[in-house]
DNA sequence: CTGAAAGCGCTTACAG
DNA sequence: CTGAAAGCGCTTACAG
């Protein structure tokens, strides 16, 4: 038997409400008393039981982090930083994270998460597009949660977001002042927020700079309806490259995208950075490892894990304050695929 | 206040016990009795509190998910759809899965996830390379875990393998059919056994034909001692290219790797396959859209992920069973940068 | 086959 | 500042 708090207030030779006040940081306790208490829970590795205090408290002490299956299953690492970053947080209040999938296909009487139905978290995160259904669920049920990179438009709710759009807009700028005057893009489908917003990104440059305007509206993008691939990125780029032969900078959606453009750059043997110069958004690891190395907007998905966490916990803690968005900047990290020529 | 046990109770007209009893389908309890508890339960949407559930039983219902860091920050999806399989497998039991990450210093006094700490689990999953101080702690406090993808020398846990050595074999085999003659081996640090398995089957094939012998020692492998990478494969086959021109196929300890390789090669203008064929191992989905498409062993990841829960929880309920070990079979599936030649 | 009662380990007003 | 007591929602011998 593991020990509990009856066998610390044995010890101590006080009540197990002592015990529990000193535990739980509460109340007015004598320091002396206090300090005994806390020594000899240490000195027995006393835990207090969660189960026991969840009853007692009628809390949950976990969170639920929900993905969408085909974030999950494909290559983006992105979602599972962005966990790995709430699990640090949480830990600071010992809340647990529980990480599940959903389907397209979402029904909330069939589909419901089973930490939802059991009603076994205080809050929920939303990480990237997730069925409408699941949040009208979770709003209707009044459980807290927050939206991390999507948002629901016309609704007011907790989220974190990228800085899509100052991020896209330094990348492009950046071409613009090497002297790169035909920018393409390349990106999937718009029913993610976040790729709109670098598209928006994309087109202010070139508005701001004169490279479209109405005697030049020529715009050389690719945007394929479906989730984002390299095999999108080379079909983009091999499309555009056959109308436009003379671009000379490819902007990307994200960096799966800009490895596929990369591919496809150099199957049909033009140089990167020299002949074509490319940037993609998000710095996934094998970004790094690329060749040439992928320029791009590195976006810190600890950091994003860790506000989200916050912003969730502080609306568990106080269920009426107003929903807040947190925008996350990211940084432009100039590697191989954008180096300035000489 | 969601309806309790008493509400029940109350409503169906008997004691809590009868209800509890029909709830965890133990004891004698009239079908009359039971059908009326169930339909009530039914309409009133009842799910019994699990905080309370486990203060009862002693039990936690959660089983701990541990990763090492580096394997989680990494291009690896493996592990994560590993994770999934039990995650889904463990519904059916109502378990939860804690998923949290250790590093290599690994100080039990410090490092100990919090789920062990606080005794938050019933058992532990370690997926692939994981601290021993970790495995021995564990087995000191006869918390019951499964290895994944991962083995001890010399000690008999229970574990879940992938099958290896013979999946190596049958890559590095058709080789052979295909009249290839000089098959070189590009792979990370041997520290993982799953690689170091690999590797044997790709030596035994070579063996059994006549590949290497006492008059024809030379192996052309490459090994280095890291993490596998694109960027090892790419080094790796450069590296043995410039000794040994004619390597005429190419078995990859993994995927990552030989994607790599298949870089290396294109960059020095060699085709694939038909002057040397490429092999991986594990099926990541980017192997899929590579160009050419890459061939490999297809791991069934979650079908690994379910044994070991399966395992796991085995063990759980009857702690005194003896160690066992599951292999899992993969699937040899030939894509285009292993095609056959006319 | 069913119910009354004790117990799981904690928290939290309340009284002093 | 501290303790006695009730309560959180369930399970589990035990008695009948």
């Amino acid at each position: 038997m593991a020990t509990t708090i009856k066998d610390i207030a044995r010890k101590a030779g006080v009540s197990i409400s002592t015990v529990s006040l000193v535990l739980n940081r509460k109340g007015y306790v004598a320091d002396e008393t206090r300090d005994k208490i806390l020594s000899i829970m240490e000195e027995m590795n006393y835990k207090p039981l969660h189960s026991a205090r969840k009853l007692a408290t009628q809390k949950t002490g976990n969170i639920g982090y929900i993905l969408w299956e085909g974030h999950f299953s494909e290559v983006e690492m992105f979602y599972s930083q962005v966990f790995l970053g709430m699990e640090y947080a949480a830990r600071r209040d010992d809340y647990y994270i529980l990480l599940t999938t959903v389907n397209d296909h979402f029904d909330p009487k069939e589909d419901l998460p089973r930490f939802l139905k059991y009603k076994d978290v205080d809050g929920v995160a939303l990480a990237g597009r997730v069925p409408l259904e699941l949040v009208k669920y979770l709003d209707d049920n009044n459980i807290p949660f927050v939206l991390i990179d999507y948002e629901i438009p016309g609704q007011n709710y907790n989220s974190v977001k990228i800085d899509n759009y100052n991020g896209a807009f330094r990348a492009v700028e950046c071409f613009v002042r090497q002297g790169r005057k035909k920018i393409a893009f390349v990106g999937g489908t718009f029913f993610h927020p976040s790729i709109k917003e670098r598209y928006r990104g994309y087109i202010d440059v070139l508005s701001k700079y004169n490279l479209i305007s109405r005697k030049n509206p020529e715009i050389y993008s690719f945007c394929e309806e479906s989730e984002t691939s390299r095999a999108i990125g080379e079909k983009g780029i091999k499309s555009l490259l056959s109308s436009y032969p003379d671009i000379d900078a490819v902007f990307c959606c994200n960096d799966t995208t800009a490895l596929g453009v990369i591919s496809g750059i150099q199957s049909l043997k033009k140089r990167i950075p020299e002949d074509i110069a490319v940037i993609g958004f998000d710095d996934i690891p094998p970004s790094e490892f690329s060749s040439p190395k992928l320029s791009t907007l590195q976006v810190p998905k600890l950091d994003i894990g860790k506000e989200a966490y916050k912003l969730l916990y502080e609306r568990i803690c106080h269920p009426n304050i107003m929903p807040q968005t947190r925008i996350i900047p990211v940084e432009l990290v100039i590697r191989e695929s954008s180096k300035c020529l000489k």
